[in-house]
DNA sequence: GTAGTATTTAACTTGACAGCTAATTAACTA
DNA sequence: TAGTTAATTAGCTGTCAAGTTAAATACTAC
């Protein structure tokens, strides 16, 4: 068993943590390309491209084959998605936090309001 | 206008780069925490935690107030969004591009049958 | 074979980051 | 006042990533 799925999501956010391949992912998502092609928008040596590359192939955000003396390289939307799912799976937590306390704060109001009914007080104060 | 939203970007992607300020953020999406609470599932010294927590506030992932000597730590759920989006926009035209394709290939298939049907090629290319 | 194109590897510099320990600031408590 | 708890800063180290140039590899074409 391998150290899980962390490692992946590491290497994927941190291959997405850089403007030059974010930029290379995206210009992937509208069709493969070869190094060259990838290399042209940005100011910076063939190598260097390289080098994002093979850190966008080993995170699994892209895959290569090979065409005579190309390399073309394609988008695999795989990790794409599990770097979504991650981060959205964070995002509903959030958010079903405040539904919980809505919900909450809703009966509150509805249920109780005949019942004591303090006279001014009534704040959504919630604890620690 | 120089720093662009890259910056942003690059600083949340690069927080979330890192597991235990993953499992922080996932932490703090089910409630706020202060350093100390944060500290406890991880086998760190406090100052090691505290970088962290320093690197998701830059990133804007969470944000901190003052209780007393507490400094409870919150999720920024905006930084969370801002990533998702850009991750849902590489995605999407990826999708697209092959709901084109496979409306292209409908379209020669009904017109033009007698050409030869690639099976299930994924090819985009301009190449060769 | 030689030449040319596409891409990678090697070797290096620079800078940032993760982690530690020790010392320090900030606020509360007795 | 001193003492305690919460959290940070300072200083150090090892590691790793980003970029470079120069050389090597993998093909195509003559």
């Amino acid at each position: 068993m391998r150290v899980a799925v962390d490692d992946e999501l590491d290497a994927t956010f941190m291959a997405l943590a850089d403007p030059t391949r974010r930029a290379i992912v995206a210009r992937l998502a509208r069709g493969d390309a070869t190094v060259n092609d990838l290399a042209v928008p940005f100011n910076m040596t063939l190598p260097g491209i390289s080098k994002h590359l093979k850190v966008l192939e080993r995170s699994g955000l892209i895959s290569r084959s090979r065409h005579a003396q190309y390399r073309p390289c394609h988008l695999e939307p795989a990790a794409l998605d599990a770097a979504l799912s991650w981060i959205e799976t964070s995002r509903r937590t959030w958010t079903e936090r405040f539904d919980k306390l809505d919900a909450h704060l809703r009966d509150i109001q509805q249920g109780h309001i005949h019942q004591a009914a303090p006279a001014s007080g009534e704040e959504a104060a919630d604890h620690d």
